[in-house]
DNA sequence: TGCATCGTACGAAAAATATCGTACCTTAGA
DNA sequence: TCTAAGGTACGATATTTTTCGTACGATGCA
């Protein structure tokens, strides 16, 4: 097998559409609007804007949403933590050469990384075994 | 400050953008020509299409290069950890609200991160304190 | 009923990325 | 000297992603 190929089991979202899965996983399934509200926090979309890339976002496969009601609700396919390993994996994979430990050496000698953060990673290691 | 904002230090790399990067971290300064070779050993891209791309991360100030010669020899203008670190950064940011705890319980919980990653870690970490 | 409000659908424009064709210069060697 | 090989420059096109305008259907209510 080539060496750079990734498993696209789902498109890779892109940005923005990260921006709304995001708004999902944090408030649970929504309407446009309210996503669009949620974005418009951070910058100025349009609400058709959001509107179809939530469409686009459905045809992909990585929304679904219940058209009972007229206010269509979105709701993501897979859940929050499957998608982030999937995309935690790509990026293993793609600057670290799959290696996790690298990846943990960058983050722990990363200033920005709190020595609490550490410590709580500590504490996570331990507790495994 | 608002909420999703990211520094922009340096421009983000795209994804074709990155392939290059890598060849030449991997292999140090490199010519248009080698660069393009790696990356036909991966898919098919013509020559033209990697000088281009290279020709623009300079414009970006993300490679420099030494045109003393004929074949112009490109060079990464930041050290390969220090991109890496504002990738990973912005990565933690935007995927887990900054928290590296969290990344890591993901990468711990990730069967593909191997029992020996995993020691690694710990080790890792108990040399620290 | 009439109309303002709020919803979706969807094509098309805009912007960002990626790829390539062609022009043209330099060098080496027959 | 001439030519083939191999280099850069750069505009143009293709593709992907993002944004938006417009059409039009539902609903609520004066």
């Amino acid at each position: 097998m080539k060496n750079n190929q990734v498993d696209h089991n789902l498109p890779e979202p892109t940005k923005a559409e990260l921006e709304i899965l995001q708004v999902l996983w944090e408030f649970g399934p929504s309407t446009v609007r309210f996503v669009n509200e949620k974005l418009n926090e951070n910058r100025e979309v349009n609400y058709t804007s959001t509107l179809k890339q939530m469409q686009i976002l459905t045809e992909k496969g990585i929304l679904k949403r219940d058209e009972s009601q007229m206010k269509h609700i979105y709701i993501p396919v897979e859940a929050e933590e499957k998608t982030k390993v999937q995309l935690l994996d790509r990026f293993v994979n793609t600057l670290y050469k799959g290696s996790a430990s690298q990846l943990m050496m960058q983050l722990l000698g990363n200033e920005k990384t709190s020595k609490e953060e550490i410590e709580e990673i500590k504490r996570l290691l331990e507790g495994m075994e």
